[in-house]
RNA sequence: GCGCCUGUAGCUCAAUUGGAUAGAGCGUUGGACUACGGAUCCAAAGGUUGCAGGUUCGACUCCUGUCAGGCGCACCA
């Protein structure tokens, strides 16, 4: 439709500059939108605006010659006008919004998809949390924000591979380690260090008892470095495998693991470093190896390799995206929190000096979570290990209404999270009311069948007969999922989705107060059948494209 | 000290990237059901968009300065 507009104005022009009422030497690119108020159109076109100020002309006198130029031959519209300052307002037809409920019924759960991504490829990570202990709900966040953004861009036409990158390597696996093996030697009483810097949090513990019980005290044979290296491993993968259970309850499934460990063992970090040092941005200072970082916008210098002779975090990071760029993704995204904002000039940096453009690396950086029960903040310490993991946030508020939290805000602002609220089950609470009306429409389409009007074909409906201003509205709400999707996937910006959900929901609640949908008039019945469920498929969509689920009863 | 993010209604946030009278939810006040789910709907009150300049037909949005908050500034990961 939008398009359709854009070439109306555009055509208009055109006669208009024939007519010579415009110079013809400008071109424009006019701007198709909704105005804000629905009084001023459906569309509206700043289009003789842009003209005035480039002609010197008054914008009013340029927008009635483009309106008088205008021809709608097949009489999309029912009114064009000028407005305000030179605004151009266009008046759909209210025939012209009911062929949106043809639309939904023939793409179903496709409505609303399209394709701007044209099967450009692209690479998600996210969450990446350390897997040196439980998420916590930060890591929600992102998992939320990742998982939607990527069902998002794949309804707008991109192939999407969601990717989980485990720093499983370092300094903060080996203390891990140390930390959970002095927990266990101290369950046999023995004295021990406990290591500095080590991991405080409870779970330490539990994992040091799941061994004991598994393994008794076979370990002490070892010395205290082997039962480090030892329960390392076996901590690891305990870690991990509950980091995707966790995630899997949310509904959230990677396509791929990747191991930071690969990287140091396959020689990836040296070929990455030498292809750096053959494009001329490598150097040796202090007896490490230095990458010129400020070539690029950074403010300094980075190291790669340490006096040492271990590569940094940062060394392995690139070679992980190397990694990525060599499998050939069109493009990668990667969805960071704020505490690493410091860290994108360097990897963006990086991109570069390994002669990509930097538009290839998208980093989303997320402000943080406070969570807030009942109007209280809670309190929480990496450093004593306090904290409420995202597991717990799960059991207390159940994935939907977390996933819809995490969801709602701007990824630029921090996060209020109220558990209270969240487990709030009335009208306080966006995403039952959103699943309310989903479950209302269900209920209603269950009562018709019961009352013997059964959903109809909508070729046997006349849809005309849907002419309440409360159902042009939901006809015209309707007919924004599309572009909703485009400007979230195409902004990456999901919270979008959960603006739009509401007021969709809230749409159909106005409706429901204002019209019946069983009457006595059994042709209308149809028409309002076929209507709701329409409202029905989109809500599901939406929910879908959330990750939320769109439940019949509640 | 430097960098990034954020300052909008009592509270939590929007504002289609420079457009028309800055909008929602919660809270407050007052209303609406003999019928399809009241987990609903309607209405009112509530604003100098942190502050001061600038850019132009037009600024919450862009620029400069300033104040406040959050987060970063490793040969940690």
């Amino acid at each position: 439709m939008k398009e359709e507009l854009i070439k109306f104005t555009l055509d208009a022009i055109e006669r208009a500059k024939k007519a010579g009422e415009i110079p013809s030497v400008i071109n424009i690119e006019p701007l198709i939108e909704h105005p804000n108020d629905k009084t001023h159109g459906d569309w509206a076109t700043n289009a003789a605006m842009v003209l005035a100020s480039q002609t010197k002309m008054s914008p009013r006198k340029i927008a009635d010659s483009i309106v008088k130029h205008i021809d709608d031959k097949h009489h999309f519209l029912s009114k064009v006008e000028v407005a305000g300052p030179g605004f151009i307002n266009f008046y759909l037809s209210d025939k012209w919004f009911r062929e949106v409920l043809k639309e939904i019924k023939r793409k179903g759960k496709e409505f609303g998809h399209f394709n701007i991504g044209h099967g450009e490829t692209v690479q998600i990570e996210f969450v990446s949390a350390n897997p040196v202990g439980p998420m916590h709900i930060g890591h929600g966040r992102w998992a939320a924000v990742g998982d939607a953004l990527a069902n998002l861009m794949t309804a707008a036409g991109y192939i999407v591979t969601r990717e989980f990158y485990v720093n499983d390597y370092g300094n903060q696996m080996k203390i891990f380690g140390q930390s959970v093996a002095a927990r266990y030697a101290e369950l046999l009483d023995r004295d021990v260090i406990f290591p500095e810097n080590g991991y405080q949090g409870e779970y330490i513990k539990e994992i040091a008892q799941e061994i004991l019980k598994e393994e008794r005290d076979k370990y002490l044979l070892l010395s205290e470095d082997e039962r480090g290296e030892c329960f390392k491993e076996i901590a690891y993968r305990q870690v991990l495998a509950h980091i995707k259970k966790v995630l899997l309850d949310m509904g959230i499934e990677f396509d791929g693991w990747f191991s930071e460990t690969t990287l140091h063992d396959s020689g990836a970090i040296e070929d990455v470093v030498s292809e750096l040092r053959e494009r001329g941005y490598i150097y040796n200072k202090d007896g490490a190896v230095w990458l010129r970082t400020t070539a690029f916008e950074d403010d300094k210098d980075r190291v790669l390799i340490r006096e040492s002779g271990e590569p940094t975090y940062f060394a392995a990071d690139i070679a992980y995206h190397k990694n990525k760029l060599n499998r050939g993704f069109d493009k990668l995204i990667n969805i960071w929190g704020a505490d690493h904002h410091g860290y994108v000039q360097r990897v963006e940096a990086a991109i570069q000096a390994l002669g990509y453009p930097k538009e290839k690396l998208e980093i989303i950086i997320g402000q943080l979570v406070n969570l807030w029960r009942g109007g209280e903040p809670v309190r929480m310490s990496k450093r004593t290990g306090e904290m409420v993991t995202l597991e717990e946030l799960l059991q207390e508020v159940g994935p939907d209404a977390a996933r819809y939290f995490f969801l709602m805000r701007s990824t630029d602002t921090p996060l209020d999270f109220d558990i209270e609220l969240a487990k709030c089950q009335s009208s306080d609470n966006p995403v039952y009311y959103v699943q309310y009306a989903h479950a209302r429409i269900c209920s209603i389409l269950k009562f018709a069948e019961e009352k013997g009007f059964s959903l109809p074909n909508i070729e046997d409906v006349n849809l005309d007969l849907l002419c309440e201003e409360s159902e042009l509205d939901l006809l015209r709400k309707l007919m924004e999922l599309e572009e909703v999707i485009e400007i979230c996937a195409s902004r990456m910006t999901p919270y979008r989705l959960t603006k739009y959900a509401e007021e969709i929901a809230s749409s159909f609640h106005v409706f429901y107060t204002k019209c019946r949908v069983i009457t006595e008039s059994v042709e209308l019945n149809k028409a309002r059948l076929v209507l709701v469920d329409c409202v029905r498929q989109v809500l599901c969509n939406v929910l879908n494209l959330l990750g939320i689920s769109a439940p019949e009863k509640m």
